[in-house]
Formats: C-alpha cells, structure tokens, sequence
DNA sequence: GTCTATAACATGATAGAC
DNA sequence: GTCTATCATGTTATAGAC
C-alpha cells in the first residue's frame, strides 16, 4: 500500500513517502512556520507532522533555528517562483501588475513570507530574516521595473515613482492578509486589491484606450 | 523615593506606582503582545514586567486569555483615539489622508493591533478577534467617509469606489509594517506610503488646482 | 490582595543503545 | 539513521497560608 522508503520503514506522518526524512522534516516546518509562526512552532509538533522521532530531527539539523532556516529557505524560493511565472508572463504592465495581484491565494492563511516578519526571534536574527528580505525586496524590485516600462508606455500617470509605488502595491498585498484575517473573510483582501487597482488604472485623460 | 500604592508595596517592576496591580498587568500585557505577540508571551513575563506576583494575577485574571482580552480592548481604544484625532482634523479629505497615514510611528514594532492577526490563538478566538475586527473596520469606515467627501469635493478621481481605496490604504499602512521589519528599516514604509499618496493624490487633470 | 508551594505538562536539547 | 531515555527549564495554572 506505502511503498517503503529507502531505510525499509513506513512514516507515521503525513508525508507517505517517496520523501526523505530531512526533506519531510523541511516541508513540515514550513507549514508549522506558516500556520503558528516560529515562535508557536515546536520540534515535537514538526517531528510529530513529519512522522520523525526527536534522534532523527537531531541528527539532520543541528535544532530549531538550522531547521527554521531550511524551511525560510525553501519558502523563499518557492514564492519567487510563483510570482515570477506571473510578472514573467504576457500582456500589459498594467495586465501583469494585475495578473500578481489577482493570482489566487490561501488569503486566510496569509502569506508564508510576510507572516514571519512580525516574529520577533525570527527579526532578531540575520540569518532568517535575510532570506524574508530578499524575497520581499526582489518582488518590489521587479513590480518596480514593470512600472518603468509601463511608465514608458504611457500606461501610468507620469507623476508616480516605480520604486514607490512597487513597495506600495506589494505592501497592499501584506496589509490585505491582515484585513483578511481581521475580518474572518477574504473580502477585505480583495477589496483593497481593487482599490489599488483602480488608483492604478491607465486614465481616460491621460492614457490611450486599451 | 517611591511612593508606596495602597496596599504599602512597592512593586518591583518597571511600573513605579500611581497605577493599580489590575492595570500594570493590563499594561504589560499590551506591550508584550505588542512584542511577541499572543503565543510569545507567557504569564511568568507579563508578572515580571508588571511587578505582580502570581497569586496576584490570578486574582485579578482568569487567565491568559482573560489578561490578553482586557490588553487588547485597551490597545483598540487607544488606537481609534490616535486615529480618530488626526482624521477628524482640519483640512482637505487628502491632508486629512495624508496626515494619518504620514502620523509619527514605531514602525519597526508594527501594528499593536494588526500584528495579533497573524497570531493562530488570536484569530481562533472570537472574543479575541472582534476588537481587532472592529478597530480595522472602524479605520476603514471613517477613511471610506472622508474620500467619499472628497470625492464629492472633486478632489479624486471619480472612478474611485470609497469602500475599497479605504481598504487599500489601511492595507498599505499594514502592509508597510511587513516591509520595514523585513528589511530592518522605516524606508520601505515611508516608500508605501509615498506610493499610494501619489496615486491618490489629485490629478492636475482632473482635480481643481488647491 | 498578595505571597509561596506544588503540579502536570511542554520545550528544546543531549546521550547512548540499536 | 533512527530510537528511547533523560534532563533542566518554562508554561499555565491551583491551593492554601498570610
């Protein structure tokens, strides 16, 4: 029924199998990292959902914190991914702004990223926070190139800077989960997304009809 | 040098006196959770900050969460009198806008109020989660009042729905927290803040010059 | 009202057997 | 590589003396 793993045993976790131990450990720790954060996060509970015993977790990562930074890590690469294969894509810079903005989302449960930066042991250290950084500041960065080409186009008002209103939009997105999960509903979230938008949107009186 | 409290003591916290045990453990409470947020902060540290032992807190509390629901209900009050003061104020719907979201903060401690929405124990609690509910919803109705007014004024663009820029500034507000603890610094805040303000801002266009 | 004692359990990790 | 002790400390209370 479970195809063993390469040690012969059967995990009693969630991860049937065709994983490695490290590697279910990781991936355990990044849903606990975003469910409960990093302090509400504990080596039982990531052993416990990885289906590892404490020797096990011990032998592969030298504890919680090295653990924490595998999981940021593999987080932080995922969303560029994610985000990238949108504001990569086809259209407009207004359609590919759009695109990132209206992209569907696990809103309640907020953004795995964002989430972390309001733990203060996980802000206390360089380490884990480095990767948070650079994540949130490659997707500005990139929002902000974007805007200059539209910019260029025509699509926007000449009056806005790239690089403010980049931090603006990704900023719009991080206030939206706390609206969200405020309000218990996802209506919040897309409401301010909107809101951006429309600010945002090529005028009638100064941009070409699309 | 201090003055003894009613009962004589002389608490051995960081609140020297003037203040009832019931209220310094309400203060203390609100800064932790300020801090750590609601999973990261334990009982023993709010008694230590508060000077109160724990007979004492138990006496006053049910609990935990009991202390926390006492902390947060004062830290909305006082953020709807902050808000309230500066939004109520003289001045354009934009300057009114602009004066709120331009307002002197700890931004590198966030949100007092939206940072326990990231918190799991927080938003399972209904009882925990309706103040914050109802200080977001609050600052949303009064800034979607106040550009409705403006609107009506000609000072935004008449393509704007009330409702939902409101939720995109306090998005953005928020949303600035997240990246200025990711990067360690008010910049990325004061950019968010800058880019939605010249999204906003009236257009030469369209808007009567002020 | 405040204090100390006690308790049952969780946390984060180490040691050593298998 | 994985497992089961073991451990010192922290958590979240309750009990009862003062």
């Amino acid at each position: 029924m479970f195809a063993p793993d390469s040690t012969g045993s059967v995990p009693t976790g969630m991860y049937s199998t065709l994983m490695s131990t490290a590697d279910r450990l990781i991936e355990a720790t990044q849903e606990l990292l975003w469910e409960r954060g990093y302090v509400g996060t504990s080596p039982k509970a990531i052993q416990q959902r990885a289906g590892a015993g404490q020797g096990s977790m011990y032998h592969h990562f030298a504890g919680k914190p090295d653990l924490a930074l595998a999981a940021v890590l593999r987080t932080s690469e995922e969303m560029r991914e994610t985000a990238g294969r949108l504001l990569d894509g086809p259209g407009s810079a207004y359609e590919r702004i759009s695109a990132y903005l209206l992209r569907e989302r696990e809103v309640l449960k907020g953004c795995p990223v964002g989430r972390l930066t309001m733990d203060p042991d996980v802000v206390a250290s360089d380490a884990l926070r480095a990767p948070l950084d650079g994540t949130i500041g490659w997707l500005r960065g990139r929002l902000a190139e974007i805007l200059q080409e539209g910019l260029k186009a025509g699509e926007f008002s000449p009056g806005i800077t790239p690089d403010e209103v980049a931090a603006a939009v990704v900023a719009t997105v991080q206030g939206g989960y706390v609206l969200a999960r405020a309000s218990g509903s996802t209506a919040a979230f897309d409401s301010a997304v909107r809101g951006l938008l429309s600010l945002l949107a090529p005028h009638s009186t100064s941009a070409p009809a699309v």
